[in-house]
DNA sequence: TATGAATGAGACTTCATTCAT
DNA sequence: GATGAATGAAGTCTCATTCAT
């Protein structure tokens, strides 16, 4: 192998690591200092690998984001059964990665918001919005909704449960609000759509 | 006797036209020196008002959330009709303090982000916690909704589109998700409370 | 009388409040909003009375010199015996003063180190000088030694006592310094100047 | 591999040429900016090789009270002949080492006037007390002298020369107080303790 | 006179980044 | 490649002093 899928290999070890902290510290909070030293490395190997902190911080979004997708296409392959199954085997996993998921909502806030620079704000919104985007397709494909309002309609509730399970995690939990949302789409379903089977 | 100034007062106005700083620049990037020259005072000023940045930013939030309580009062007194009705009224509401809503959250996301102090920590999510507090009192009142469940289905539905029109504003609309709302709740109603009219 | 007496009177006022709150902070470290709060008045008054920091405490000096002067007067008209009970006498009026006589000696000190204005510095040593010189002044009358070397001798001792009794008060204590170089200046007498009596 | 540095060897460094300018504008007045102008070094740098501007000097302390031992341990390789000889050797000693000795003790003063936090007022008292420890080793073991009242009061008087040194210089003399030191002591043996010698 | 709000220079300290080794 | 010493701009905060009331 050259030498570069090494290098390559490497940073990506590097990225992986130094995820918890960013999410731990926040991205203004962790100075490249502790991060080299939590990585057991020199800040000199950080610049190295990384033309500089936002850079490391945007490749480690870019990196997340890519696991995500692969993540998301394993869990598709378990075809679903009934529509309220579906939706409790999408909320399940997201619970599962409820941490990380959390994780890269705040980290990405709080990295937008150290921004001036339009160009690196575009930039940062645009990683931001792949990573919605990924769970975006995950739904769309497992859910086989196709309504654009009712997936929209998913993807808030989804995104809502985790920023308040981060301020008030006693209040909220993914399991009833799953439950709930799978009797109010069946309600809703039957309802307005009732010409068969789940199709939306 | 002393240059004449309503001490009390004049915080608040200072506070109120911090607010749109920090949600522009977020907790961390605003330095002590730009507020106080945005503000047109110095940064002597700033510290003769406040203690600390910290503190100034936790007065900013008690602020926000007092003026949201007493928003919110004003809009409960207008009583509601139809289910539908009020959920419009209340998302009408909330569109128009869109940018308020979205900046509070921000900011504060940025500012919980940037602690490590434990009990700053808490302080800020108790500060977090009153704001949403204030919301859900209003939408429990005003919306006559009973269910803990699905008043907190509610309030993530709200918080998501809040975020989610911050990163993709075009993706969602309050007013569709806001009538897809009102059909889901009625069909969930009408299949699972049929005992009458709205009550839940 | 006229308004200035009252005004000077107020003046000594402040200044003898004041020496307690330099004693305890030093010069550098007690601040003028610190020192108007204790005294009970506004920065404002501070200035009122006095041109600057600088000022007030010179002025500070001069007064404290002029009470030691006073007072070395009064326990001067105390006639002396022999000549161990008068260095006893001394030695016992200076403890009871040690307190203010330490803290006169730092806070110059601190003052001092703070100064690099020459002409300040100047007026600085002056004022100190002048403190010294009424010890001194004291010491010279009331024991009545002639011989300048001897005298100095005396003066050093004291000087040294008071500063190491502030760094490690317990190895020192002025009685029994007292009683040896009560012992020792006898023995130094008979020995060197047998002539007779005290005189030396 | 990085710069080739010897640490240590470097922060010694660092720490002997700040001794003078410690010295020169006190603790307080000494900024840190100015200290690393005129080492020639960034700010950056003294806060690479010291936590604070406080352990700065409190290691300068340190270091110095180190000298002062080491320094202590030479001279008392030669060994003292008649009491009058060693006592004007130590005067010498401390003579030629006045500015060094008068500095300590200023700046010494100077950072302890600068503290409120017990902490570190014992920390600093406990260095003072070091280079005191110092000075009373070497008076002890040289002079040989072990009534410790005595020894106190030479202490005493060599601190106060000092002091006095450094407010009035021309009144005080090292080598006439060493003579009248000299003179007194064997008055004083000769009188009090007959049995022989220089034994005290 | 007396007040205390206002000022702004300057203090200590941090931290992304560079570069000699 | 890797290191970590070095940099210096910039951050938060203080404080002697002024001045409108």
């Amino acid at each position: 192998m050259p030498k570069i899928v090494d290098h390559d290999q490497y940073r990506k070890e590097l990225l992986l690591k130094a995820f918890d902290l960013f999410a731990k510290r926040g991205y203004g909070s962790l100075t490249m200092r502790q991060l080299a030293q939590e990585l057991g490395v020199s800040t000199g190997t950080l610049y190295h690998y990384f033309q500089s902190k936002e850079d490391l911080f945007l490749k480690l979004m870019e990196e997340l984001a890519q696991q995500d997708f692969r993540e998301a296409e394993l869990v598709l392959t378990n075809s679903g059964n009934r529509l309220e199954e579906r939706i409790a085997a999408v909320f399940d996993w997201i619970e599962q990665r409820e941490g990380t998921f959390v994780k890269q909502i705040l980290v990405s806030i709080s990295f937008y918001q150290e921004q001036h620079n339009s160009k690196e704000l575009l930039e940062a919104s645009q990683i931001i919005n792949d990573i919605e985007e990924g769970y975006r397709q995950l739904c769309h494909q497992y859910l086989g909704i196709a309504d654009p309002d009712l997936m929209n309609f998913i993807d808030n509730l989804i995104e809502g449960i985790t920023i308040n399970r981060l301020f008030c995690p006693e209040q909220t939990s993914w399991r009833k609000q799953s439950q709930l949302l799978g009797k109010m789409l069946r309600a809703y379903i039957q309802t307005y759509h009732r010409e068969g089977s789940d199709g939306i």
